[in-house]
DNA sequence: TACACTGAATAAATTTTACTGATTCATCCT
DNA sequence: AGGATGAATCAGTAAAATTTATTCAGTGTA
């Protein structure tokens, strides 16, 4: 069942009952006595109300009903306004909310800082940020469910651009009694004699092989691991080395043991993280502050002074 | 600020937004796929926001932004739908609000039960009943704040419909220990000559008086009391005599003294209290229904059973 | 009582808008 | 590649909204 009324008619309606004048209103509202006249007359038909007493020489006046569905009317208009405020300070201002996806390496890594300081920023945003595996932030994207991911400029299609933000080298890590422990350096061809514990994620999983096949050799898979967490404990107790991809902070596993980052001595294919969003649609006055802050983020872990601190982690 | 779209175009942006499908939303909503389209655009155009994804030969989807005017135009279309009903409802069915007025000497008479059995009945209307003088009453059924009013046929201009709904005759009340107090009936002739006091209301003023006109003769006035308590009150303590009209219940004053009625002997005329209601406007089912009850119980005072009851009091 | 005035309703003409059917266009799916 | 899908576009038409001019019922004043 739907309204039997337009908003211009309630409008016009609203308008004539305050000034109890049909050519009041229409002076008002610039336009024609008329209009005002007919657009009473087919609120009165679509309602079945009679909304107003004329009188002769001396305007009219809302009738009891006419009072009742008056404030109703009037408060609908309200909200109609509102909606349409609304909709006007999504597209200018920095406001309402903004749904954000990442892949779960980096999100966990970056969006506390991140989120931080936007919040604190801007207020009157609602942020929400999911985690998700490439081809689910892929879909997200696409049905509209996120505004833009943080991920990989991996498996994207043509639809979706790719804005870079930093580019991330893969290094590995052994555990502290690893035979490779004490080096400063590795090659690839040395890692792929020892067992290798590997991430099993969908788009990681290629990644990582695909650096050992560009050298032509495989890895010693030891162990798949089906979280972060696990691959962590694995190469600290031993189980095998690893790859990483991601700056990690803490060199020790949930279970308090410890484990070594060692920089490659080979030039590998780096992966690059960065803003993905649907080519078609433009962000929000919110979504685009927060890639700005991003991107601001990005230099300053960028920047000569922080790049020791970076290498220092890795 | 008034809103730029209309519910048209919300209604056809919202089923295609949840149907993800131009096609489908026209379909549903039985007319062609340009008009969903265009209306579509027009939104887009009006709220500057980009609302939909075009995914080529697999429809739309909201974009994130879509999503956020999607909820709040949905529930602004719920409540225009809301408004439709209410609409409905206050021409089809007994509910919403009553609003009445009385002239005062009877509307707390017979108010208390009227109402009594009217909300009982009718749970749903909510009557507010206000008492107000002749003028008054006139002025605010013309203005639409009154739906009906319960008073005299008098001063009623033409544009005012009156149905009757019980006649009045005059009677006089004296203090106990009054000259004429014995008395099972009396003349006017013999009242002129004592110390009357009189209501001094804008109608009764000129309806007692008229009665003595009309036979010639002039009040003497001792006293005019602007309200019917201090009418009581100085009819009881033997300051005069004075006429009334509506039957009274108690014959006893604020301050506990007491005063008699006695009828008139001659055939004065009666007032006529009854329902007053512009002649334009229709009752709505509620108010309709408050009619009928005053009705019932204009019938149940006149009956044989009652008459006696009445009487007695008068 | 007449006569100008007020203000809503009506009529007719016009412009504006909404809607349709046919077509195009870009992309997906075999 | 080729058929299918589904939104956008276009041109024509139907339907509304709006306007100007007029009518009509009543008010208020001389």
């Amino acid at each position: 069942m739907s309204a039997r009324f337009t908003l211009k008619q309630l409008r016009y309606f609203v308008v004539a009952g305050e000034n109890s004048s049909v050519t009041k209103a229409a002076e008002l509202l610039h336009v024609s006595q008329p209009s005002i006249s007919s657009a009473i007359q087919q609120l009165e038909e679509s309602t079945g109300l009679q909304l107003f007493v004329r009188h002769h020489a001396q305007g009219l006046s809302l009738t009891p009903q006419g009072w009742q569905f008056f404030y109703k009317a009037k408060s609908l208009l309200n909200e109609a306004d509102g909606l349409s405020q609304f909709a006007h300070t999504l597209g200018t201002e920095i406001s309402g909310s903004l749904s954000l996806v990442g892949f779960p390496t980096f999100t966990s890594l970056i969006m506390p800082t991140v989120l931080k300081e936007y919040v604190g920023k801007y207020p009157a945003v609602n942020v929400e940020c999911d985690e998700k595996h490439q081809q689910e932030i892929i879909k997200g994207l696409i049905n509209g469910k996120y505004e833009f991911a943080i991920t990989y400029d991996m498996q994207l299609p043509e639809s979706i651009d790719f804005i870079p933000l930093i580019t991330l080298p893969p290094y590995a890590v052994v555990s502290t009694d690893h035979p490779l422990a004490g080096r400063s350096s590795l090659s690839i061809h040395e890692l792929a004699g020892h067992a290798m514990v590997m991430l099993d994620w969908p788009m990681s999983r290629e990644y990582f092989l695909s650096l050992f096949i560009s050298q032509g050799i495989d890895p010693n898979i030891s162990y798949n691991a089906q979280s972060l967490g696990m691959v962590r404990g694995m190469v600290a107790n031993g189980i095998g080395y690893s790859l990483f991809n991601t700056p990690v902070h803490s060199n020790v596993a949930l279970d308090g043991t410890k484990f070594l980052s060692i920089p490659l001595e080979e030039d590998l294919m780096p992966l690059t993280m960065g803003v993905a969003k649907l080519a078609q649609s433009n962000l929000t006055p919110a979504g685009s502050a927060f890639v700005d802050e991003l991107e601001h983020f990005a230099k300053q872990i960028l920047s000569p002074a922080n790049h020791e601190k970076l290498k220092k982690v890795v």
